[in-house]
DNA sequence: CTCCATGTTTAGAA
DNA sequence: CTTCTAAACATGGA
């Protein structure tokens, strides 16, 4: 599940539910997602304390306890945060729990345990250590148009890659590329401004619209081309029947007519 | 049993 | 040096 988007919704989710609540006790199943921590020194940041802010950098989640410190999570390839009641067993694939004092209890749930679960001082400085590129919500035209100058390869990869853009995953750059009509192999060099532009647009209007829909996909645009990313899914657009190949390792699914190959390109 | 999966890292090949 | 591919990680689901 969790790319910008859905990391955005889990954010939220946290803010809501488990902000201001102190820790009592905490149920560690699976040490090996801790990472540069041991499991004493996470228990002991933790109990006695309460989250206290959140923050997002592309697909890390980040909430600061009441003394200072921030846990900083990240959820993998199939990991989410779950708050649930006293009375209420923990969900399936909780890895690590949170025990409120007030009975409550939030749950970090990883079934493939891809994740990772780790405490810093300093958000900004955890994400310059991680070498992450700007959040993909917070760049605006300027800074877009500057990140793309000079840089090759296939546009996807490049999107996909969080060291020049935090946040964009396998999905959501099949669909920001939709959305623009640009082919998922298509050149970075041979995109134009206009084709640069028009991406910049996309990205950061995809992006809102799923976390409008909190990136829920039964909730999303009906011009959407993630819910057909399957065998047989048709472009919402003309209806074409769509076509997939592997990029960089993952499946990439695209309209042939509404991205052709080498589609949109204006000489620099 | 086989294949695939929303992520990241790393080794090797171009 | 950069770009691209495959594999590994862990595990469930089709």
């Amino acid at each position: 599940m969790p790319e910008l988007p859905e990391v955005e919704t889990f954010r939220r989710h946290i803010e809501a539910h488990a902000l201001g609540r102190t820790i009592a006790e905490i149920t560690l199943e699976a040490p090996r997602l801790l990472e540069g921590i041991d499991e004493a020194t996470l228990r002991k940041t933790l109990l006695g304390h309460r989250l206290q802010t959140t923050h997002r950098h592309g697909k890390y989640l980040f909430t600061r306890l009441d003394h200072g410190p921030w846990l900083v999570l990240h959820f993998g390839m199939s990991g989410e945060p779950r708050a649930y009641g006293p009375q209420d067993p923990p969900p399936p694939y909780a890895r690590l729990i949170l025990h409120f004092q007030d009975g409550g209890h939030l749950a970090y749930i990883d079934p493939r345990k891809l994740g990772e679960i780790s405490l810093t001082p300093d958000p900004d400085r955890f994400i310059h250590g991680k070498g992450l590129g700007p959040d993909a919500l917070a760049i605006d035209w300027p800074t877009f148009h500057h990140l793309t100058q000079g840089q090759r390869g296939m546009i996807k990869p490049w999107l996909m890659d969080q060291h020049h853009i935090a946040g964009i995953g396998n999905v959501y750059s099949d669909e920001i590329l939709f959305q623009t009509g640009i082919h998922p192999r298509h050149p970075l060099p041979r995109l134009g401004e206009g084709d640069r532009h028009r991406l910049h647009h996309h990205l950061h209007d995809t992006l809102e619209q799923a976390i409008a829909a909190h990136a829920d996909p039964t909730r999303l645009p009906p011009h959407f081309l993630i819910p057909q990313r399957h065998p047989g899914g048709r472009c919402p657009r003309c209806h074409t029947v769509l076509e997939h190949s592997k990029i960089n390792g993952r499946t990439s699914w695209y309209c042939p007519r509404c991205q052709p190959e080498a589609s949109p390109t204006q000489p620099p």
